[in-house]
DNA sequence: ACAATATCCTGCGAGC
DNA sequence: TGCTCGCAGGATATTG
C-alpha cells in the first residue's frame, strides 16, 4: 500500500511525466472513486492544465489551471501508470480511470480495490482540507514531533496522519523494530531516548524505502508498472514466524486496533 | 472529547 | 480439484 516513500516515488515521477500537459479527456468505469458528479469533473477537467504535482502526506495533489487543484489518495491498492506501462504484470490491470492527455499519451489509475480517491474542487477548497493532514517526519523537528504524538498506543499514533502523515502499516512497523520500541507501549510511557530514536528511525526507514522505491510486497507498482525493491530489504512487516535479523528471536504477529502489528518479542519489549 | 468498531472492495491463500 | 471463507488494509462514519 503506498505510504509516503511510494507516494514520493510517484510524485517525482509525474512531475518528469504529466507536469505542464492538459486534459483532454476523461473516461472512468468505477465513478464512485471520483466524489462528485460526473458530467461536472468531466467538464471541469477537461481544458485544465497540470502547474504543479506535489505530496502531502499520502496524497497527491495536481494544481490546475483555473484556480482549480484535483487531489488524489490511492488507498491500499491504487497506482497510476503513464503510456507505456508494463502490461505483463496482472496488478496492472485494474484501471479504473484513464485520463487522455493533450501529448496523446494517457495516465490511467489502477486499483484493485477500488478504495482510491479523487476530489476535483478550487484550490481554496482542496488547501482548507490538507490543513487537517499533519506534517510528515522530514518536515519538522524533534520538538514537534515529540508534542504532535501525545498518547495512545505508538503504533497507532503513527499511523494517525493528522498526528503525522505518511506512516502506515508497513513502515511503522519497520521504524518501531528499528526504534526497538514495542508498538503497543504508550506515549506516555516512552522515554526521551525511545522517542528520539523513533524520531531519526522514522526518518531514516522512509528515506531507505524512499530510496529503493517503495514496497511492492503486495500490489504497489510505480507509474511504469514497476515493483519497488524495499520488501527484499524489510525487517518485520508480514515476516511472523521467521528469525529477527538483530536477535534471531521468532518475529510475532498481533493485532493493534485493526491492523497487523509485526515485531520482534525480545528486539521490542513491552 | 475521545476511543473502539464497522465499512468500503476483491484477489488470494488456507482449509476441507 | 474446486469450492467457501476469511484476510489484507487507509481513512471515514458510526457507535460507545
Amino acid at each position: 500500500m503506498p505510504e509516503l516513500p511510494e507516494v514520493q516515488t510517484i510524485v517525482e515521477d509525474l512531475n518528469k511525466k504529466v507536469l505542464g500537459r492538459t486534459f483532454v479527456d476523461v473516461w472512468a468505469d468505477e465513478k464512485k472513486i471520483i466524489k462528485k458528479s460526473w458530467d461536472v469533473f468531466k467538464s471541469e477537467l477537461i481544458g485544465k492544465k497540470i502547474e504543479k504535482i506535489f505530496r502531502k502526506g499520502k496524497n497527491i495533489i495536481f494544481n490546475l489551471s483555473g484556480g482549480y487543484s484535483m487531489l488524489t489518495h490511492l488507498k491500499m491498492t491504487g497506482h497510476y501508470l503513464y503510456d507505456n506501462y508494463d502490461k505483463a504484470d496482472p496488478m496492472n490491470s485494474f484501471i479504473h480511470i484513464k485520463f487522455s492527455l493533450d501529448n496523446g499519451k494517457v495516465l490511467a489509475l489502477s486499483d484493485l480495490r477500488k478504495f482510491a480517491k479523487v476530489e476535483l474542487k478550487e484550490t481554496s477548497k482542496i488547501e482548507e482540507e490538507l490543513e487537517e493532514i499533519g506534517p510528515d517526519p522530514f518536515e519538522i523537528g524533534f520538538e514537534e514531533f515529540r508534542k504532535r504524538l501525545r498518547t495512545g498506543k505508538i503504533k497507532q499514533v503513527l499511523m494517525d496522519q493528522k498526528k503525522i502523515s505518511g506512516i502506515g502499516n508497513i513502515y511503522s512497523d519497520e521504524i518501531l523494530w528499528e526504534a526497538k520500541v514495542h508498538p503497543e507501549k504508550k506515549v506516555q510511557n516512552l522515554s526521551e531516548k525511545e522517542l528520539k530514536e523513533i524520531f531519526e528511525a522514522s526518518k531514516k526507514i522512509l528515506k531507505t524505502a524512499l530510496a529503493a522505491r517503495g514496497t511492492s510486497i503486495s500490489d504497489y507498482r510505480d507509474t511504469e508498472g514497476k515493483k519497488g525493491s524495499y520488501g527484499d530489504i524489510r525487517k518485520v512487516y508480514r515476516k511472523t514466524g521467521k528469525e529477527c535479523p538483530r536477535c534471531g528471536e521468532i518475529i510475532e504477529e498481533k493485532k493493534i486496533g485493526q491492523r497487523s502489528a509485526h515485531f520482534c518479542p525480545l528486539c521490542q519489549k513491552p
